[in-house]
DNA sequence: CATACGTGGTT
DNA sequence: TAACCAAGTAT
């Protein structure tokens, strides 16, 4: 007999029961403050929870409120945001906060509905707000619930396709209660991350194991299927190490495009493929030794680095200058470093130098 | 609807 | 160590 909608909602009680015993204590669950929470969940798109901690704290004593964080910098909001990744999260919650002041006066909206119209909430975000911070009975799919669904249900889909979300979003309404829905959201996504994990699932330790299908059938750890993968690209760059009385030479890469607005050091592609901006011109440069050989890795990229002491040919005066093609470059004093707004490669690249 | 978007930890 | 993975969204 196949467990549909009805006979999972026998599982409920157990799972509440089983989250309510053993949830994790985080930060973003101390607090019902809809700010909080928006920050956390923006936070947790495709990032682990430990990686978060850090930054959600320091970014919510630094911008305590949506008021406090619309009127910030942009600048200092990627600074805080620096290290996470997908930047483009940062400067959605930047204009949002913006656009939460101006248009409704700086409150929240309670429903998922309405909270999908901002910018950077979609409809995992704008379920979370409304559950967690509101407890309006919305539902909420991620990749932990497709997880969790798909081997409940024995769906033999790949991960993260449309048919396994829109199947997963379909269930999720279904299940989610008229009152508590914050808290059957979480406890779903809680089993998700430390139960049914993608590889390894404890099965032995699921309180819901018997409403299992793929427990079952012993499908638990191919569910849900593989999905393709492209191919990576491997990409070859020459770093250029500038020092000039004690500050180091850094390039601001354009407000668009991949890793907006953030510094790093100056680059120069060496073999085909992927044009990684700056190109700065090779003459621009005196190249003198290999300072080091850094490997990194950014979406379908593998970018290998050899790192040389350099000198600019051209004089260039301290503080900020813009060149021919617009980009600001930036001459930073060591201890400044770790403080600014910079790209993966460059904070490697800063561990690496002291 | 497929693809782009980052990083740090794990396997 | 290369590949994989993590509380998605915009285009």
């Amino acid at each position: 007999m196949k467990p549909g909608p009805v006979a999972l909602r026998e599982l409920q009680a157990p799972l509440l029961a089983w989250y309510r015993a053993v949830q994790r204590d985080l930060p973003w669950r101390r607090t019902r403050d809809p700010y909080r929470i928006w920050i956390s969940e923006a936070m947790l798109q495709q990032t682990r929870v430990e990686a978060v901690i850090g930054h959600y704290e320091r970014f919510v004593a630094r911008f305590p409120s949506v008021q406090a964080l619309a009127e910030a910098d942009t600048q200092a909001v990627l600074e805080a945001w620096s290290g996470l990744g997908y930047y483009r999260r940062a400067r959605a919650l930047h204009a949002t906060a913006q656009e939460l002041v101006a248009r409704h006066l700086g409150v929240f909206p309670q429903r998922a509905a309405e909270l999908v119209q901002l910018h950077g909430i979609g409809p995992y975000t704008a379920g979370a707000v409304a559950s967690i911070a509101f407890d309006a009975p919305d539902a909420l799919v991620d990749g932990n619930v497709e997880r969790v669904f798909a081997r409940w249900l024995g769906w033999e889909l790949p991960r993260a396709s449309p048919e396994l979300k829109r199947r997963s979003w379909q269930l999720a309404d279904e299940l989610v209660p008229a009152a508590g829905a914050g808290e059957w959201n979480q406890a779903l996504m809680e089993l998700g991350a430390v139960v049914c994990t993608p590889r390894k699932p404890r099965c032995l330790a699921c309180p819901v194991a018997a409403w299992c299908t793929a427990h079952r059938t012993g499908r638990a750890e191919a569910l849900p299927l593989e999905r393709a993968k492209p191919a990576t690209l491997e990409v070859e760059l020459l770093v250029h190490v500038v020092r000039e009385g004690g500050q180091y030479l850094l390039v601001k890469r354009p407000e668009q495009g991949r890793m907006a607005g953030l510094l790093e050091f100056p680059s120069i592609e060496t073999a085909p493929g992927e044009v990684l901006w700056p190109r700065a011109l090779q003459a621009e440069f005196a190249t003198g030794d290999e300072l080091a050989r850094v490997r990194h890795a950014i979406t379908r990229h593998r970018i290998h680095a050899r790192v040389v002491e350099a000198r600019l040919l051209r004089p260039v005066v301290a503080g900020e200058l813009a060149d021919a093609r617009g980009a600001r470059w930036v001459y930073s004093s060591p201890e400044r470093l770790g403080q600014l707004a910079l790209t993966g490669m460059a904070r490697k690249l800063c561990a690496l130098l002291h």
